[in-house]
RNA sequence: GCUCCCGUAGCUCAGCUGGAUAGAGCAUCGGAUUUCUAAUCCGACGGUCGCAGGUUCGAAUCCUGCCGGGGGCGCCA
């Protein structure tokens, strides 16, 4: 697999010197020692630390050990000069032109200089999951944008992807909602709002049950009649799902997220008496108060149970029965789960079965914080939930305010287009750009800022490149600003550029650590260059060549902008 | 009781596979527009990195304990 990013080549440029100076090392520290972008710019652009680790094992100085190793580095064109600098920090300082070199020859390339490191590989990613017959809340915003950014980012490295809507199709909540259909169903309503009755339907059911004990029961004998295939409960859980569905498509196209199979819990059914068989054959089920449990306290972990004394299954049971399905049908190297916090526990119990069963794909839990409302938290019981719908029809209305008042002359279609643009992105940015592990407290500004670090921040420095580049065709007709050598003398110029550089092992990065934000703070850091760039330095009334130079950075700026942008799901109108 | 996560500037957060003087945005204050989109740029102000120990040449980062907040823990998903 070719891997020819920088940090990888002036790693490996750097053993080689450690190498030669001291071959008494043994090849797995030799492995370890590498390079990564300096931790401040005025040390120069990459820096080795490995020298102070090695002090002790080589009874030197790390400043001794340091020269002896930079003594020994053989030529590197990338390298312009290195420095021993502080306690034995080597600093390294790239060669413009073999960086300009680099960035012309990127010009033309797709990946924009990202490897193609998951060829050969498949991941399924099994994202959103909402529940069948309630709405998309903000509670579903973050599953859904984050584990769409770690689909396009899966695609983008070269893997094969199968992003999977594991929706809540098959729960205990049809037992409440086939009673409570036969009950209050409004039919008017239901052909209206469908998802908003079904939910109401819901809620009232759920209500009654608290406190008519016949009611509740009477739902779980609804429950196991569908359970059982009776083909009129059947029939209209079948509805019950098309509806949902349809609703859920409405987002998900305005999220500009698409799935290659959308399969509820009910698809898995056939297979749940079996994974109880296969637990119980192997000895890792067994009974306790007629349930059946796996004891998994050796492990850390909590009883779980895999069947209810009812004979239904539990929610482990259906997700091992899933795993097994994925690894027939797709032979998967990685299975990621995109969901919230609060189910920790259970994706560790049902891991550990699948590891016990001898499953060998790899399972990931990519979890995030619960979203919860400034005064508590919300629910669908308690009715204050901010619906999907309305949190995306506040964001569009935001951005048609700002645009309308930015860009008065603009078509009032195009306006609507770039509104639309702006204030999805600044939703989607809001969950992306912060590390997911922390509790989000929601708050519509919040969520919807649109200066700074924001989307339409990054959307802005994206369109003033596509106005540039307009204008130099109009001011320059028919000429090409390749005919002039990408030339990097000013400090912004190479800033820039050197920022263009890290794409790639940013990408990687966050890919490999499941972390979208890491890519959206590096096109934050990117776009902040660049404006620094664009206000500081002319471009179009600059001398020809110099121009044509400048011309071409702002090309690849862009281009990596909308790259990265595209991964994050964020759209890039040209004009804004 | 057991367990997982969070605690960094007034507010919202980066940084946490240990590295040099801890960084952004917002807010506040000051400056920049006859010039390529001012949703911008330049600058100032602002910090006991929750507390206390420990490991290390070096700790916001790793370990232990404590405090504060949130989540989870046998028939929900």
């Amino acid at each position: 697999m070719e891997n020819n990013i920088i940090e990888t080549i002036l790693s490996n440029w750097v053993q080689t010197g450690f190498t030669k100076a001291f071959p008494d090392l043994d090849t797995e520290t030799l492995q370890a020692i590498d390079v990564s972008a300096a931790t401040d710019e005025r040390f120069g652009d990459y820096q080795c630390n490995a020298a102070m680790g090695l002090a002790r094992a080589l009874r030197m100085a790390p400043r001794a050990i340091a020269e002896q190793a930079v003594a020994a580095l053989p030529e590197q064109d990338w390298v312009q000069s290195t420095e021993i600098a502080g306690a034995g920090f080597i600093n390294i300082t790239l060669n413009p032109e073999r960086l300009a070199d680099h960035l012309m020859g990127i010009e033309d390339h797709a990946q924009l200089g990202v490897p193609a490191f998951g060829q050969d590989r498949t991941v399924v990613i099994d994202y959103s999951s909402p529940n069948v017959a309630k709405p998309m809340h903000i509670g579903h915003i973050r599953s859904t944008v984050i584990g769409n950014a770690l689909d396009r980012l899966h695609r983008f490295l070269g893997y094969r992807v199968l992003a999977d809507n594991h929706l809540g199709d098959w729960g205990t909540q049809f037992g409440l909602l086939i009673l409570g259909y036969h009950h209050f169903v409004d039919q008017d309503a239901l052909a209206q709002h469908p998802v908003e009755e079904l939910e109401r339907i819901y809620v009232k059911s759920y209500e009654r049950s608290q406190s008519d004990a016949e009611w509740l029961d009477q739902a779980r004998r609804e429950l196991v009649k569908l359970q059982q295939g009776d083909p009129a409960h059947q029939e209209l859980w079948q509805q019950f799902v098309e509806l949902s569905l349809q609703e859920f498509d409405k987002i998900y196209t305005r999220l500009g997220v698409r799935f290659d199979l959308v399969r509820g819990e009910s698809f898995y059914r056939d297979r749940f008496a079996d994974i109880i068989a296969t637990l119980q054959k192997v000895g890792l089920a067994e009974e306790s108060e007629g349930a059946q449990i796996v004891r998994l306290e050796d492990d850390g972990l909590d009883v779980c149970i895999v069947q209810k004394r009812d004979g239904g299954y539990n929610y482990a049971t259906s997700d091992l029965a899933t795993v097994q399905q994925r690894i027939e049908e797709f032979q998967p190297d990685t299975i990621i789960y995109v969901t919230d916090e609060r189910q920790q526990l259970h994706f560790k119990q049902f891991f550990t079965i699948a590891d016990k069963l001898g499953w060998q794909t790899e399972l990931v839990h990519v979890w995030f914080g619960l979203m919860r409302l400034p005064e508590a938290t919300f629910s669908t019981r308690q009715g204050n939930v901010i619906r999907l719908e309305r949190l995306l029809d506040e964001a569009e209305s935001r951005a048609l305010e700002i645009v309308k008042q930015s860009s008065p002359d603009m078509p009032e279609a195009q306006q609507l287009v770039v509104a639309r643009a702006v204030g999805i992105g600044a939703i989607k940015y809001a969950d992306l750009s912060q590390n997911p592990q922390s509790l989000v407290t929601f708050t519509w500004d919040k969520a919807m800022a649109m200066d700074g670090n924001s989307a339409p921040y990054l959307q802005y420095a994206y369109a003033r490149i596509a106005s540039v580049r307009d204008k130099y065709g109009e001011r320059f007709p028919g000429q090409d600003p390749r005919q002039f050598p990408l030339s990097l003398k000013e400090e912004a110029e190479l800033r820039l550029a050197k920022r263009l550089l890290r794409f790639p092992s940013v990408v990687l990065r966050a890919t490999q650590l499941y972390r979208p934000s890491i890519l959206a703070d590096y096109l934050y850091d990117l776009a902040q260059t660049y404006s620094s760039f664009y206000q500081n330095l002319p471009f179009l009334k600059a001398e020809e060549g110099v121009r044509e130079s400048r011309i071409r950075l702002c090309g690849l700026t862009a281009r990596t902008l909308r790259t990265g942008l595209e991964l994050l799901g964020i759209e890039t109108p040209d004009r804004i």
